[in-house]
DNA sequence: CGGATGCTTCGGCTATCGTCGAAGTATGAA
DNA sequence: TTCATACTTCGACGATAGCCGAAGCATCCG
């Protein structure tokens, strides 16, 4: 009878299905406007505006203003990360729809999870990166020295990433596929070089879409175990 | 407009007071009937069986019925995570209550997470850990070989942790510190450990309280940084 | 300045859901 | 069998809160 209601609140604002859908389109890290949000809600101008003002009184999200316009984003990390482990729960709820739609299937494929891959090929990331060793641990993980190497040929400053308070690595479990992928600030370090080789590209919304030379260059790097084609 | 609702009904479902006194109550891993759930969440018998009923048809508790008794427990440490990590939000919401009662000030201190240590002494037990070079790492934390030996002489089999599916080491964001404590099999290794050598008593809910020797057990072992009485 | 766009505030309608009293079912004890 | 305990189901009340239309500010443009 104490601390229970200080969850409630929170979970009472993810409670409502506007509010979750606002959320959930903020969860590609961006920022968005009022009337975006709207829409991606399905609900009017108004309504959409006394959500936001909830959410921004919980500091769940922070607004910024430009112009006319006000930008809302996520205020960080760790509310994406809550929504991530929600949905996770919510799909052993068996709430999960059965519903697979084309749209669905590119989310599971590939997508964004606030600032780093996830889905299918987020997981082969991860899986990869431990299969040769370069990172090392099951649910809770670490560079390994040859990981090190590793990222920094790829074009990362590690230096620059421990610096910060951001923990470097972080598993974050995947609710479309039943694993971790990589998050943390190397895995954001990683989608954004990725993009920049012009491995992948953010279309609408969280999905993300692979080249040719991107799945190409994906594979060489990470070397995931595929289904069949396997050679010893 | 689509996954949005399946976070939105877990959401829900954790979003009304009486469930989250529910759920709170549960926390530390024990089962309760529920009339003692209907206490705990300050509503009548009627109401409880009510919200149980929900909870229970979306996974996040499992039943157990043992003569006219139906007991009820958290379905997995993965619900009570989803819990904790809420807590965080919470407290940067703004809604926590200023009021520390008596009662909070044990709950600060030492406590029990699902099933392994929280509070003040959770977050020394990770500190002095890590400051003795046991496990490495800052938000993803692993073993190192020194920890492996250390652990193994303080009793536990990590043979046997390291084969379940659960991650060995995890840092569990502690809602009344503002750090990490350890979770994990090994977290749950450990508090056992500390109960079968009377370091530490379980009281009735989460509030754990160490023995005497348990003090001067614990900080043998485990060497936190004091605040002010730390010799060179 | 006047009109258009983006957003907020207000007021009232409606529906959902938590709540409890009362009655019904199951288990255990005398 | 009879009573008591533990719990569930039903029904009705009441309050909270989401929703939208309309009106009010603020900002940009011509």
């Amino acid at each position: 009878m104490k601390e229970g209601p200080v969850i409630a609140s929170v979970a009472a604002l993810l409670g409502d299905p506007a509010r979750a859908n606002i959320l959930t389109a903020l969860m590609d890290g961006r920022a968005l406007t009022v009337s975006e949000l709207a829409q991606a809600a399905g609900v009017t101008l108004q309504t959409a505006s006394g959500h936001l003002a909830k959410l921004d009184a919980a500091n769940l999200l922070t607004a910024e203003k430009q112009g006319r316009h006000r930008y809302f984003r996520l205020s960080g990390p760790d509310v994406a990360q809550v929504l991530e482990a929600l949905m996770g729960l919510a799909q052993r709820t068996g709430a999960t729809r059965v519903r697979t739609g084309p749209k669905d299937a590119a989310l599971r494929s590939a997508r964004v999870c606030y600032d780093h891959l996830a889905g299918e090929r987020g997981v082969l990331l991860l899986k990869g990166a431990q299969r040769q060793g370069l990172i090392a641990g099951e649910g809770d993980l670490a560079l390994t020295d040859r990981g090190r190497t590793f990222f920094a040929e790829f074009g990362i400053d590690l230096a620059a990433l421990e610096k910060g308070r951001r923990p470097v690595c972080r598993a974050c479990l995947d609710w479309s596929e039943r694993h971790s992928h990589l998050g943390g600030a190397l895995g954001a370090a990683l989608l954004s070089r990725m993009i920049d080789r012009g491995w992948v590209r953010r279309d609408t919304g969280r999905v993300l879409t692979f080249t040719c030379e991107g799945v190409e260059g994906f594979e060489a790097a990470f070397k995931p175990i595929q289904d069949n084609a396997q050679a010893a």
